[in-house]
DNA sequence: TTGAAAGCGATACCAA
DNA sequence: TTGGTATCGCTTTCAA
């Protein structure tokens, strides 16, 4: 796992071929201005001549700084945290970061390794979508640690540091009224993780529209399931083989939604023409999927901009209180070709 | 960019607390076996009580070594980018490396500073997707560089180095043959950067497909584009513009497909049923896109654990011959629903 | 098996 | 403005 290169052309050597002492040599690769000119122009002549490259990680201990970010999310092979790591990085590159990635597919274990992992390499902040299984030990872990966090996507409980998440509850709401108001009176409620918080809150939306409708809940059509898209295909088997298929379907996200018209074309069902399906998300694959997938858009993009420009300000002003960024997200409506 | 934490508990405080040396802590951190177990365990009960956290950045400085990989890749928001940092990750998660993630929006200023920020935070390895616009002084500036690196996708010139990639040109000529043998004889080729070898070796291999059948090439019919959706999708409606729109098109990527079925559509021309269009990618949305798509798999995530895997083989034997790995493609076809 | 001291490559601080 | 010296947190080397 490590490797040994050769000798690095050092500050020391620069300053020794300029002719000026370590600290002046210092200075000027840090652009101060209280460097005549001309001693500046040999030093960088120096630097040119003898390939020096800046050792950020020494000049980091030194000073007991940092100039990289941890950002861990679930899966950069899922689109919503993609265009969420999309927008992270075009934030944090504006400020001069630089990214460490890790990726836990949904386990704890891997969580909490790469939670070490991160602080071991002495990042400057660390912004975490966590696992649905986070428990409260990664809560005191993080709590513990005097270092800014940002939580993302999903909250934990009883954590008070800044998050950014949707209104999934709205969202929610907005997707099985829009099934409402097109004349359904059963909607299933497919996929999704059933103890975690996105998941609750989508399931209060549900209701709540249902409650607003006056229609009552059908709860053996409310199947949970993993995350992906093979979950959304099982789910729906599942219902199919059980006999009980409706013909409104939400979807817990557009990746379950996309298994979901999978496994219904495979039990020679149409989606769209037999059955309405709702998702959630906008991933950029619901613009050009058949049927054209009507969705709510949690903005993938902006909400890693987001979380990345309050972790920066976080790690600015430490003190200041904590800030909770909801967005609230949008009913995308697509028609049938 | 940077901000000062509260003192870390070093390993010297370990080592006082415990009562042994700094030096015997340092060997039980690294799970050396020649310590007594006693005294492992004392060091290791310190450790928890007193929350210590390794410092991997001063141990690397110390020793020489790097447990991070700076990966360079043009845009996590394109799917086929995503998949491969997907099988990067999953690769270079077995040998406890650390990611360090950049991406260059195919901006060769970007590449640049990227390459620079990587080798100032000392890492051990570089996976570079180069842009379309790779300069020979990129090439010179990797060569006189003494760490490992692998090229991926795109090749450079000139550059000795490992390279994993893609048989570009098999892979057109799979996708064109495909067109032809349903009888078209004019194929447009539609997108991609003209200058860049990714386009140049489909170009050949549009050009043999058309050799080997014995028809002749239009090339009125060869339109290059940004490698971008929005670059598909200008590129078709100039095509149409211009009134000289061909029943079938090989599109440079998925990502160009899809924009050309949106352009398509905008001028009220149905693709699927008045065109044929084959893509390049496979990306996992033209499974289940309208009309669904046939494609060429370039195996986006093996293609990352291929390079992932080769720079790791890299870095443990810097002697080796350099290798290239070059995946062949497999062309899916998918019929319309 | 453990400990003392030097050093990785930079910055901080103070004196000149 | 420049230079000398201590130091960041760890590993290495050598002696005990």
């Amino acid at each position: 796992m490590t490797r040994k290169p050769a000798r690095r052309v050092t500050l020391q050597d620069v300053a020794k071929h300029a002719g000026v002492s370590r600290a002046t040599a210092s200075l000027i690769v840090r652009n101060s201005p209280k460097v005549a000119a001309k001693t500046r122009e040999k030093v960088l002549k120096s630097i040119d001549e003898l390939g020096y490259v800046y050792d950020r990680v020494a000049a980091n201990l030194r000073s007991q700084k940092s100039s990289t970010i941890g950002t861990i999310i679930t899966d950069v092979g899922n689109t919503f945290f993609s265009q969420f790591l999309l927008g992270v990085h075009h934030e944090l590159e504006k400020y001069g970061y630089t990214v460490l990635l890790g990726t836990t597919f949904d386990s704890l274990k891997n969580q909490e390794r790469l939670i070490s992992t991160m602080l071991e390499n002495r990042v400057g902040g660390i912004l975490l979508c966590p696992v649905s299984t986070s428990s409260t030990e990664t809560v005191d872990r993080l709590k513990t640690l005097d270092i800014p966090v940002v939580v993302g996507i999903r909250e934990l409980n009883e954590l008070t540091c800044d998050f950014v998440g949707l209104n999934y509850q709205a969202g929610a709401y907005l997707a099985v009224n829009h099934l409402i108001q097109k004349g359904h009176q059963q909607i299933a409620f497919i996929g999704g993780i059933s103890d975690s918080t996105t998941w609750t809150e989508r399931m209060e939306g549900y209701r709540a529209a249902h409650e607003d409708a006056g229609l009552s809940i059908d709860y053996s059509l409310i199947l949970d399931s993993a995350p992906t898209r093979e979950g959304g295909m099982e789910a729906i088997q599942k219902l199919i083989q059980q006999d009980r298929l409706p013909k409104a379907i939400f979807c817990f996200s557009d990746l379950i939604a996309f298994g979901v018209i999978i496994g219904l074309r495979k039990m020679g069902i149409t989606p769209g023409k037999d059955i309405d399906i709702v998702g959630f998300d906008n991933i950029p694959e619901a613009e050009i999927s058949y049927p054209p997938l009507t969705t709510v858009s949690s903005f993938a993009q902006k909400t890693g901009t987001a979380a990345a420009s309050l972790l920066h300000n976080r790690m600015q002003h430490p003190e200041e209180q904590r800030q909770r960024i909801i967005i609230e997200p949008e009913l995308i409506k697509r028609d049938a070709f």
